[in-house]
DNA sequence: CATGAATGAGAATTCATTCAT
DNA sequence: TATGAATGAATTCTCATTCAT
C-alpha cells in the first residue's frame, strides 16, 4: 500500500535521490549548488522551495543514503535465521556496498566522519547516531547468537568494532585504487575470523 | 647531516608545516586560502610566492604529512629486527597516529582517498603512490619474515590489506566518536591475528 | 449603508488590512512577499489573484492606511464646530497616531516620502496627493475660521506647513526613541502656537 | 597637516563617500550591492575587502553622513558667540541640509529612524546615539544661553524637541514635494519662535 | 622582493512572478 | 477558481588568483 505523494513531495523525493550520491561521493564542501542544479536539471528556486539551505539538503541526502544502507543490512539479517550466517551475510552485503548506484561513493557514515566536524556539525552528529544504530544491530545479532549457543562468549562490541572498521577501511582502499580486491581480501579474512573466533 | 636552508626555504617549510594539519583535518575543499593566511599569519603575496596555487600547497602539505607518517613506520621497522615484533610495532605505531600533532586529522592517505578525485586528481594519485609504498613496506617485511622463517607462508598482499584496512577503519571510527577505544579493540584483534595466523 | 461584499472582496479587504501595517512599518523594500504570506496565512496564488503585483498591493495598503488616517482627522473636524477647537483636536488626533493598530509604524505619507522615489514612483505620487488633500483640509479649516473671525489673518498654507511638519517630525522622533514624550512636547508647543498666533 | 593614508585607506574612504549619499537617499533595503558597484565602479571583491558586509558598509556610510552633518552644526555654533544667533544659525544650517551633495537625501538620522528597526538594528541604535548627541548640542547651547542671560528660563529639552522635530519634518515635506518652500515656512516660524519665546 | 590592493568568477540564497492542474 | 509548483533574475557574499607599487 504505497502512500500517494503530492507532486511536491515527489519532486522533493526526486531531488534527494539524485543528490544523495553526489554528496556521498564528493562530500559537503565538494558538492556545490550548481552540481545540484546540474544533476537535477532544476532551477535554483525549486531546490530552495524544498530545502531551506544546502545544509538541510545535505542532511536529507545523508538520511536517504543511510536508510538505503540500513535496509540492505536489515534484509541480510531478516533473511538469515542462523546467527553465523547472519554475520556472514552482513559482511557480504557490506562488501557489495559500492555496487549500489546510490552508494558508489562509499559508506555515507564513514565519508561524513572523514570530512569531519568543520563541514557540518549536525551532519556529523547524524553520522554518529547512524553508526550507533548500526553497531547496535551487530551487537544484538551477536548477543542473540550467544543466547542461542551459536556464538562463543565473545564481547559483542569488540566484534562489532572489528567487523565495521575492517570493512569500512577496505571500502576506502577499494575507492582509492578503484579496485575491489582489497574488499575481497578483507572479506575473506573476516569470514574466517567469524568462523574461527566468533562462531560457536 | 643537516642541510642549511636559505631564509626563503625556511619560510616555505614553515608554511607547509603549519598548513599540513589543516588540509589533513579539513580536506582540500574544506581548507580555504584565508584559513591558510590565518594559520600562517602571512600575507597573501607571500604564500603565492612560494606556492603557485592552492593545489600545489595542498600537494606539499600532503607530502609533508605523508613523510611524517612514513618516518614513524620506518622507525618501527628499524628498531625491531624480529619480523613479528616489527609487525606488532607497526600496528602500535599506526594506532598512535592521532597523537601526532601533525596528524590529529587522521591518515592523510585515507583522508585524501575519501575526499575523492573530484577534489584534486593529482593529489589522489599521490595518495595512491603513498599507499603503494606503504603496502610495499609491509609486503617486504613479511617476505623477509617468510625467508627468515619467522612468518608462515601467508600471502603478503592479503596480510597487508587486512592490516591497513582494519586500522585505517579504526582510526576513522575513533575520529567519528572522538574515542580511541575503537582503535584499541582493532589493535588487539590484529595483534592476535598476527600472532596466530601470520607468525610462524 | 453598508455595502455587501462578495467573498472575494472580503478576502481582498482582509489582505489589505493585514498587510497595510507591514508596509507602513517596514516600507516597500523592507516588506517581502513572504512577509505577506506569513501575515495573511494565504498561499501565493491567492495573493496574486487579488493583486497583480507587489506594487499594486503596496498601493492598496497605502490607500487603506491613508483612509484610516483621514477618517481620524475628519472625525476631529466633524466633532468640533469652533475652528480653534478643531485645530487643537486635529493636533491631538495627530499625536495619537501611533496608538492606532494600523498605524503604529507612523504616518504612511511621511514614511513613503522618506523611502523616496526609487522605491515606487507611483506610490510616492499617491503620497503627494494624500498630503495635498490633507493640507487642503487644514487650509480650509483655517480659511473658514478666518471668515468666522475665529482666526487671525494668518497664511493658511504656512500654518498648515508648520503644523504638519512639526508633528510629523515629532512622530518620527517618538519612533526613533520609542518614547512619546517628544510628541507631547511638540503638541504643547503647537497648541500654544495655535492659541497665541493663529486664534483670533 | 593632513594624515597620509595608505592606498587601501583611500579606497575605503572613497567607497564610503560615494556610497553614503546612496544609502541616505535610498535606505538600507533600497540600496543593493549592485548599486554600490555601479556608483563606485569597483568590483565586488574590492568592496568586501574593506567592508565585511553590507551592514558594515551601511554603518560606515551613516557615520560619514552624520559626521558631515555634525560638522555643519559645529561650525554654526563655533562661528556665533551670541546664543540667539547660534540657534538661528543652527536653524539656517539645518534648513540648508538638502543642498549638501552628500545629504540631498535628507537627514541620515531621520531616514534611519523611519526605515526602522527591521532593516538594521545596529544602525538604528547608531541613529539614536547621533540624535542624542545632537540634542545635547542644542541643550548645552541653550543652557549656556540661560547662564549668560541671553535666553529665558525655558526647558532646554523641550526647545530642542521642537526645533528638531519641526525642521526634520519640514525637510521630509520638502523631499516629498521636491520643493523647499516648506522648509522656508517652518524656518520662519522657528525663528520667530526663538526670538519671541526663547530669547531673553 | 615583499605585500597589500584589485579582481571577477562563482558560491549560497531570496525574490517577485508565472504556470499548471 | 484556487493553490501549490516552478521559475530565473537578482541579491549578498567568498574564493582563488593576479597586479602594482
Amino acid at each position: 500500500m504505497t502512500t500517494t505523494l503530492t507532486k511536491g513531495e515527489r519532486t522533493k523525493q526526486r531531488i534527494v535521490e539524485q543528490v544523495a550520491p553526489l554528496f556521498n561521493a564528493q562530500g559537503y564542501f565538494g558538492t556545490s549548488l550548481s552540481d545540484v542544479l546540474e544533476v537535477t536539471g532544476l532551477p535554483k528556486g525549486t531546490i530552495y522551495r524544498y530545502f531551506e539551505s544546502k545544509d538541510e539538503l545535505a542532511l536529507a541526502a545523508f538520511d536517504f543514503a543511510y536508510a538505503r544502507l540500513r535496509e540492505r543490512f536489515a534484509k541480510a539479517i531478516r533473511e538469515n535465521k542462523n546467527t553465523v550466517k547472519r554475520l556472514l551475510a552482513i559482511i557480504t552485503e557490506y562488501s557489495n556496498l559500492l555496487e549500489d548506484p546510490y552508494l558508489y561513493g562509499g559508506c555515507p557514515i564513514f565519508n561524513t566522519a572523514v570530512e569531519g566536524d568543520d563541514a557540518h556539525p549536525v551532519l556529523l552528529q547524524r553520522a554518529r547516531e547512524a553508526m550507533d544504530e548500526w553497531r547496535k544491530m551487530i551487537h544484538i545479532t551477536i548477543r542473540n547468537g550467544k543466547k542461542r549457543k551459536e556464538m562463543k562468549q565473545v564481547n559483542e562490541d569488540e566484534v562489532a568494532s572489528v567487523l565495521i572498521s575492517s570493512i569500512e577501511g577496505a571500502i576506502v582502499m577499494a575507492k582509492l585504487y578503484n579496485d575491489k580486491k582489497h574488499i575481497r581480501r578483507t572479506v575473506e579474512h573476516l569470514k574466517s575470523y567469524v568462523q574461527s573466533t566468533v562462531a560457536a
